[in-house]
DNA sequence: AATATATATACCGATATCGGCATATGTCAA
DNA sequence: TTGACATATGCCGATATCGGTATATATATT
């Protein structure tokens, strides 16, 4: 045993910082590649590979139109990470972060007290 | 240049599985390590690894008792997430999922009507 | 003080990843 | 048909990652 899977989920596809600039774009409507390339400053292979990433976990569809292929979000593959964060959304919530921070200083006036 | 940041924030902590399964099972509650080593049935100091990584980008906090120590999620960091998934929330809904297919049996369409 | 228990760190090998460059494939234009 | 343009794929080197094993560190127990 060597690595987990990566490419194969959401979440690591869009792990990515680069990726997640290219959905960024496409969330503005179909772009071709060369249009990403520009916009990214990026290589354009670099960019088809992270495109093809993208579609492959389904956060993309491309569309042919002569020799270009326009792009476009499919924010169906979001939702699994949407649901999954939705789950802990309560824990940033005003009142949980002020009980995280007495939780925080609790623990520092413990550790003032272990000095002697 | 060689390879982009990766440990340093929430999406790529969260991007490996095991990482989730232990902010998952801290949810339930503060647990100490030994505890998440047994639930997940992986070995101590790959536990300890990714308790690290999950402190590093403020995803849990930890507390010392004894010769325990104690983890907690702390949600905040996962706001990025949120907030980021969030602004995709539209393109799920049932009338964009519709779209979307209607969009994909248009191209199968066009593509059928090149065969001839 | 010596031992046991709990957790963290260091090192290793295997592999996946990312960007860069060269090239293949496919489509339009002359 | 030949050549320009658009995109995808293949190969490379550098590096980060993950799990495994051994070990260090720290705290409790005897």
């Amino acid at each position: 045993m060597a690595r987990a899977a990566t490419t194969t989920d959401p979440f690591n596809a869009v792990a990515e910082p680069r990726r997640r600039q290219i959905l960024d774009l496409l969330a503005g409507g179909e772009r071709a590649v060369g249009d990403l390339v520009e916009e990214l400053g990026l290589g354009q292979p670099q960019v088809s590979k992270h495109l093809r990433v993208l579609r492959e976990v389904g956060l993309v569809k491309a569309r042919e139109e002569g020799r270009r292929r326009l792009y476009r979000v499919d924010g169906r593959a979001l939702k699994p990470i949407h649901d999954w964060v939705k789950g802990y959304e309560a824990l940033w919530s005003e009142r949980f972060e002020l009980l995280d921070d007495v939780l925080e200083d609790l623990e520092k006036e413990r550790s003032d007290d272990t000095r002697d």
